[in-house]
DNA sequence: AGTTAGCACTCATTACAACAGAGTGCTAAG
DNA sequence: CTTAGCACTCTGTTGTAATGAGTGCTAACT
């Protein structure tokens, strides 16, 4: 390549253009138009040679001798990193997101109303996990005996989060021996966070038995089992897959299948997220950057949500690679600083 | 048509085995391989006279000149009234459903497990709705203060079945006084069902109000609010959607867009299977008789589950038209009559 | 009478060739 | 370094022909 310095201003202003091109019109962009479109005014030919350049470097690709160019995924990534120009978001979707997420409005599903808006706004697929444990805040617990040793375990976090799980204990409990095992958990450790909670517990357990009375550790015992983590660990809340199935670039069925069998089975998606937890603020997975086969044409923009300053979920949105990352991002940004502000308990609940 | 009583013995064989083998291979079937596949000893230019009859009648139809004959809506239908012959489930189907919905592994999410099990075990989507209000039991009721007028209502039904929702009260309540309120709820209504509750809690509010002291009007006040029917109605699980993604007739994907978008917006699935509420036992709509666009290429097997002999939700089947009705309706059946028995409270939990 | 063989006919599917259009890479001139 | 020009490549479309499955009809058969 004795062209020049390859990666000079102009070829990345150039690159800027085609994936700006390509995003809006889903084709091949070619030498002319790109001659077109640009600000620099340059002929076709001169473009030809740049364009070569970029292909050499990985950046662009061309289906076929005579098709235009096409990002690829380093091209992308590129574009993200360092050529994007963010969009603000429009004015109604923010009112939309401020209305959906205001903690005045909570029904009681603020994670499930946050992946709908994502969905519902970005015309793609939303995702949001749920809060982890340590965040998440012991309110009130409640125990109902069923058959047998099998006991029913309702608790309330945070605000007005329900979960409810099934337990076996060693021994039958009668109902009033769980009301109090349920009254004593809650007046001792009401407040703290799942995960201190179980913390506490267990040491109690382990420690100073002979200190207390038989109810004390019955209830303490109860506690125990109760919050064992969940076999399911973590999970998240998907909203309009079906948006999905309404771009063409993703038209294959076995792929759509595929993808949506990913969605079902969690697991890998949570290996995903999870990765998205370490790092603060929007990151972005593009096409098989995942490392995982189904999101191979698939982009995912994510960002990490904080409730008093600790990260604890992760938000984002799913659609094909070709997508609009220059609103998408500020887009999950926002709704992520939002979703944390509503679940905060300080400043979300005022009993004013 | 002078050829003869149109509708005898021998054209009903063969729009059987028609229908048979269309379901199996999924093409038009010919005279030839009809000739050949049906008990009959009959040339195929006889079999093309009957078929030009089955035409005539509108119970099936060819897609153009030169191709087999399909099977109609009305002969699907035709099919499945008089013609079918039953076969038995398999035995490990016939396990996994007794395993999965014993009323020892409850779960707590019966109605998701009997939904995914339709679908695992047919591979195509299983549906279930939640049991009507009136057969469902309050077990236990629990009422938790929000920030200001706000309580969360948290309900115990059935066994272990745990709802709730955020009521607005006229007036702020202390957790004390909802909790002494929720106890007197419990004691005095617990084992009703929720519609009977509510009768009787409206029943209260109208008459004597006079009797009672503040703290009992008070409870019968929020408890009247917490029984509100809920402002979605029913509802229902559904599983395996993506299985219908693996069906190559409903490969169009502008169709299998709609039909997601059906399932997620609920409204019109619900009607139509309020509609199998009605008839007992096993009912079947083909195509087009649902009524909805978004199912004019997909049957729905459904049937009505009872407890305690009184019908209180429907479950069912969705798949492309071209289905194994054979085996589907009695596996419909089948798995409608053990969830009926897992939820009935006097069969399913001996406290052994 | 009902059944069957034979045959002409229709129509979807496939294959193949021809062709237009888009866009490239390269060369040579500006 | 940029650009015009040109040969080349590859896709997509169109038209034509051949193939094959399956029909409807007629006439012969039982």
């Amino acid at each position: 390549m004795a062209h020049t310095q390859l990666l000079n201003e102009r070829s990345l202003q150039l690159l800027k253009t085609l994936v700006e091109r390509y995003i809006s019109d889903g084709q091949p962009v070619g030498s002319r138009v790109l001659s077109k479109g640009s600000e620099l005014k340059l002929s076709p030919a001169t473009i030809r040679n740049v364009m070569a350049d970029l292909e050499d470097m990985g950046l662009v690709h061309s289906p076929h001798t005579s098709a235009g160019r096409i990002p690829t995924v380093s091209g992308y990534r590129m574009f993200v990193d360092t050529l994007l120009t963010y969009k603000p978001l429009e004015s109604k979707d923010l009112s939309r997101l401020h209305e959906g997420l205001s903690a005045k409005e909570d029904n009681g599903d603020m994670i499930g109303t946050a992946s709908r808006l994502l969905a519902e706004l970005t015309q793609m697929a939303g995702i949001v996990t749920l809060p982890k444990r340590e965040q998440v805040y012991l309110r009130h617990i409640e125990f109902l005996p069923l058959s047998n040793t099998r006991v029913l375990v309702i608790f309330v976090t945070n605000e007005q989060e329900v979960h409810n799980k099934i337990i076996r204990t060693d021994k039958k409990f009668s109902a009033a021996e769980l009301q109090q095992s349920a009254n004593f958990i809650n007046s001792t450790y009401a407040g703290r966070s799942l995960q201190a909670v179980r913390e506490a517990v267990l040491k109690e357990l382990k420690e100073d038995q002979q200190r207390m009375n038989q109810g004390m550790v019955d209830a303490i015992k109860i506690a125990q089992l109760a919050l064992e983590p969940n076999g399911k660990k973590e999970d998240y809340v998907l909203a309009g897959e079906t948006n999905l199935m309404g771009f063409s670039e993703l038209s294959n069925r076995d792929y759509l299948k595929k993808l949506f069998e990913a969605f079902s089975q969690k697991q890998s998606v949570l290996h995903l997220l999870d990765q998205c937890m370490k790092a603060e603020g929007v990151q972005i997975f593009i096409g098989e950057e995942s490392g995982y086969q189904a999101f191979e044409q698939c982009s995912l923009v994510t960002s990490s949500y904080s409730v008093s300053d600790e990260v604890v979920g992760v938000l984002g949105v799913i659609g094909p690679t070709r997508m609009a990352y220059e609103k998408i991002i500020p887009f999950v940004d926002i709704t992520a600083k939002l979703l944390g502000a509503a679940l905060n308990p300080k400043t979300a609940s005022p009993s004013s």
